[in-house]
RNA sequence: GCUCCCUUCGUCUAGUGGUUAGGACACUGGCCUCUCACGCCGGUAACAGGGGUUCGAAUCCCCUAGGGAGCGCCA
């Protein structure tokens, strides 16, 4: 019994994607729940468009996630060697030929076939040709089978066949002598071990190919599984316009990654009515076999939830680590404040992105500019005038400033007031956070300190009068 | 055009011949409450259409429609 192994075969053209991310993560999945290996190859053949950033993006995409690999990242272009020792046996073996044909004779076949309303195929006619040609470096086709049934036993999509009649011979080395995409993958899966490959739906048209070559070498056939497309909201392939489709935006923009693989992992599989997976629940319980053959919309608003669901579930600290860095990001120093982590107590609750908690908790290191101009409106009215009055003047007098000491005071000055606790409290919190919202007054006022609670009070006492006399 | 794949609430999905078609996000009514958020309780909302098979169909079969992918000396 040979030892199950995946593989992710990303082209390095550009950075990780969502797409990408998830089929990653079924391979992954599928190789740890069986004990298996998870193999990482860079399929690097298009030198045009291969680039060593993009190599890069995709493993710092992959650290993030913490998908590690057992093996690799192998490098097509590190083997060329042997994909050439398979043409040659292949060519040996008389199963490949030299082909002539110009790509203005191919160009012309292919409106020719369209013209005549059918699939544009290789007619195979160098199948015959003997000689070669004056001036035109030839490539190697591999001679598909002309008749018979392949037939792609697909985890997913089940049972899917393909007429041989419907395939053409493909090209498999270049004029320049460089191998193909379909050559490449199957050796390089062959050579690796892999035993199920797991990858995009928008490959099953290659499938049958592959197969093909496979049995012309003699190579054991692996599993396949063709996890379905992830669509935009217009229902469209998922890309740039959608918004992000990087797997490092999302980190950019405050979500954990445990969050982005549980959305990823429910996005076409589930399991019962449970959301929310551990990755060690997503291992015992992921089967790729149960993923869903439909193509699957992706929403951002289902992932804000998950992510404020792991921002609440988290350890303090690890959210206090974030936190830092996005508040540093708005040029805040945290140490210019409270205990940070006081601050994560106060609005883990509150942000769906660590980027909105920073964004929320800014008040907490610096005055605000203006007012929110409805919070404003609302709350700072001659009305509000002398609970704030009274308010600064009992803040004033506090030593210990604490949450449980401010809480008491507030409501001792609503009582000797006698209104409810909002009418002091709301005031209260426009005028020292600038908005309507935000945590606890008493959490608050502890939160902003002594200090600027006094000194925006002042500010909002000034604009109240400023407001009246207009 | 041809080949292949797909089709349950707006979205992600449960459902494998007999269910008031379930859950989640979003939306929405209420509760909690100093605001926001969290949390809790409730609501709106789906089997693409048409034919069969069957006592009975979201579930099985066929057709139609719609969507997607592939048809490169890209991967």
């Amino acid at each position: 019994m040979p030892i199950m192994r995946t593989r992710f075969a990303p082209s390095p053209t550009g950075y990780l994607h969502i797409g990408g991310a998830r089929t990653a993560l079924y391979s992954w999945l599928h190789a740890r729940k069986h004990g298996g290996r998870f193999v990482l190859r860079i399929e690097d053949t298009d030198r045009e468009r291969s680039t060593t950033e993009s190599v890069n993006a995709i493993l710092e995409g992959m650290t993030w996630l913490g998908l590690e690999y057992d093996e690799g990242p192998f490098y097509q272009t590190d083997r060329f060697a042997r994909y050439n020792e398979v043409i040659q046996q292949l060519m040996d073996k008389g199963l490949a030929y030299h082909c002539y044909c110009t790509r203005e004779e191919l160009d012309t076949m292919r409106e020719e076939a369209m013209k005549r309303k059918e699939k544009p195929r290789y007619d195979a006619r160098c199948r015959r040709r003997n000689e070669a040609r004056e001036g035109v470096e030839p490539v190697i086709r591999f001679k598909n089978p002309t008749d018979g049934v392949v037939v792609v036993e697909d985890l997913i999509k089940d049972k899917v066949a393909f007429q041989n009649t419907e395939l053409d011979d493909l090209i498999i080395a270049r004029s320049d002598g460089t191998p193909t995409y379909n050559l490449t993958v199957v050796v390089d899966d062959w050579d690796m071990g892999i035993t199920h490959v797991i990858r995009g739906d928008d490959h099953l048209n290659n499938t049958p190919r592959q197969i093909n070559l496979l049995k012309a070498l003699g190579a054991e056939l692996p599993v396949y599984a063709h996890v379905p497309m992830i669509l935009g909201e217009d229902g469209k392939r998922l890309s740039k316009r959608h918004g992000a489709v990087s797997v490092m935006q999302y980190r950019e923009e405050g979500y954990l990654p445990e969050a982005l693989l549980n959305y990823l992992v429910r996005l076409g599989w589930s399991s019962g009515d449970q959301e929310i997976f551990s990755l060690d629940e997503m291992i015992e319980l992921f089967d790729v076999g149960d993923v869903n053959g439909a193509a699957s919309t992706f929403n951002p608003e289902k992932l804000l939830w998950l992510n404020q669901q792991y921002i609440m579930a988290a350890e303090p600290e690890k959210i206090a680590h974030h936190l830092g860095i996005h508040l540093g990001k708005l040029g805040i120093d945290p140490c210019d404040g409270p205990d940070i982590m006081d601050v994560v107590m106060a609005q883990k609750e509150r942000a769906q992105t660590l980027v909105e908690m920073a964004q929320i908790s800014e008040f907490i290191y610096r005055d605000f500019d203006e007012f929110d101009e409805t919070a404003a409106k609302k709350h700072l009215r001659p009305v509000a005038q002398e609970p704030l009055e009274k308010m600064r003047e009992a803040l004033a007098a506090v030593e210990d400033w604490q949450p449980e000491v401010l809480h008491q005071v507030v409501k001792d000055v609503s009582d000797a007031l006698v209104v409810k606790m909002g009418k002091v409290a709301q005031p209260l919190r426009v005028a020292v956070v600038g908005r309507a919202a935000s945590p606890g007054i008493d959490v608050t006022l502890h939160l902003v300190g002594k200090d600027a609670c006094l000194r925006r009070i002042d500010k909002a006492l000034a604009f109240i009068r400023q407001r009246a006399a207009n």
